[in-house]
DNA sequence: AAACGTGATTACGGGTTTGAAACGCCAAGA
DNA sequence: TCTTGGCGTTTCAAACCCGTAATCACGTTT
């Protein structure tokens, strides 16, 4: 879940960016402190939801709303001190799906775009196209799908969170440790048992020969690298 | 546009009443003075919007709401005489759209209504969808009715949110907890025995072999997916 | 009042995955 | 050629994960 925090004041960003990231694991919280980075940021980043500060430098609250509103229908939350009616009401007949006034207490504001969440998030379409193909192998990310040749093939949790990190960076060397805190934890890093045994167990499944290998390769005293190939026609 | 406003207060429904039809020209607006008939009346009336009081005689608005969700997505605003957080976030969580705090502005009222609105018209697909095929399983979900080979089957209100979220999201892996979470509610993160019986009742009805399933398959320690079946022809 | 349907919990069995160790092989350097 | 470090493969028991049946509590219907 990606958010966009815009607002000049930055205890209100900290606050709420901890609070966030507890709320939801796979938070990705960005910030900007004033409606010009704010809207620059929304058009980059394209988040899930953004909380938009009304009195800012530069770009008004409103302004970054009406700009917002241009071009997408994503969630927006006004957060304000003002408390006045007409605030609310513009806030919200521009298009805006809430409005909060400071000080809000954290809860209602999770509760809140929980609530804005549950309306506006579309079937979001899903592709049965898979999402990366190399050579015999096409992986679905959606699905946890690996065929090989066409035929689906059966990974086990830690085969895949390794074949996922490989893949992921494909054409890359990833150093052991880093492949062993990524999949097992921080805490295994140097235990290359693991490793060895798992790319032993991927290499098999995948039909990759280890003596000369098209898939899974190996950087002595390094890492493994992800080949990139060019898809069988 | 159909509305039903549920409040033992008679001061506040007429006067909501007024103002609902002054700003919709084509309002219909339904009342209901406690709970028991403000849920007899959304069943009857299916409305496009609910307003629903918390402190009500014979079943309070969260009972309400409760009984509401079980069977409906539409539209419902939570309004109250308490301002405390714990029963603000508790109706939002409960699947209220907006929550207020009386005395509130009418005008804020209305847009926030319309807020609403704008979001819940949105999924024209969703609602328009005429139904899902897979294999020899068909849901109507308009009509939340599902058939297996053609003969209707009868799913209770936990088993057909299950399958729903399950179908909206074909072909893709949906995590454990984010199942539990949509189904049960965010504090059922966890708690896998929910699910496991769920699923295997599921299963049972929909004619599922657990071994060799067709319909919902198991991704061992991340969660469940539904198949991505050409339908039979 | 009794039967029923539903949802919530618990307990248990079977299969799969994982961790850990042992062994084997190759390549680089002495 | 020998040695050693670095990687690949196999094996097996313990741990884990999932499916299902059985039970309980509660509210509704007959």
């Amino acid at each position: 879940m990606k958010f966009l925090v815009v607002d000049d004041d930055k205890a209100i960003v900290e606050a709420v960016t901890i609070g966030l990231q507890f709320q939801w694991q796979d938070a990705e919280v960005h910030a900007a402190a004033d409606g010009e980075e704010g809207l620059r940021l929304f058009l980059d980043l394209t988040p899930d939801v953004t909380l938009l500060d009304v009195n800012m430098p530069y770009m008004s609250g409103f302004e970054v709303l009406q700009k917002i509103r241009e071009v997408s229908d994503a969630p927006v939350l006004m957060l304000t001190a003002r408390g006045d009616e007409m605030s609310k009401v513009k806030g919200l007949e521009m298009g805006a799906d809430d409005y909060m006034v400071k000080p809000f207490s954290h809860l209602e504001l999770f509760a809140r775009i929980k609530a804005v969440l549950r309306r506006s998030e579309l079937p979001a379409p899903v592709s049965a196209a898979p999402s990366f193909v190399s050579g015999d192998i096409a992986i679905n990310f959606d699905g946890h799908e690996v065929t090989v040749k066409g035929q689906p093939i059966k990974l086990t949790p830690t085969e895949y969170k390794l074949l996922y990190q490989l893949v992921r960076n494909a054409g890359r060397v990833l150093p052991f440790d880093m492949l062993l805190s990524k999949v097992w934890g921080d805490e295994y890093r140097g235990d290359m048992d693991y490793l060895k045994t798992y790319i032993s167990r991927l290499r098999k499944k995948l039909g990759d020969d280890s003596e000369n290998p098209r898939y899974i390769l190996t950087e002595r005293a390094v890492g493994y690298r992800f080949a990139r190939v060019a898809a069988a026609t």
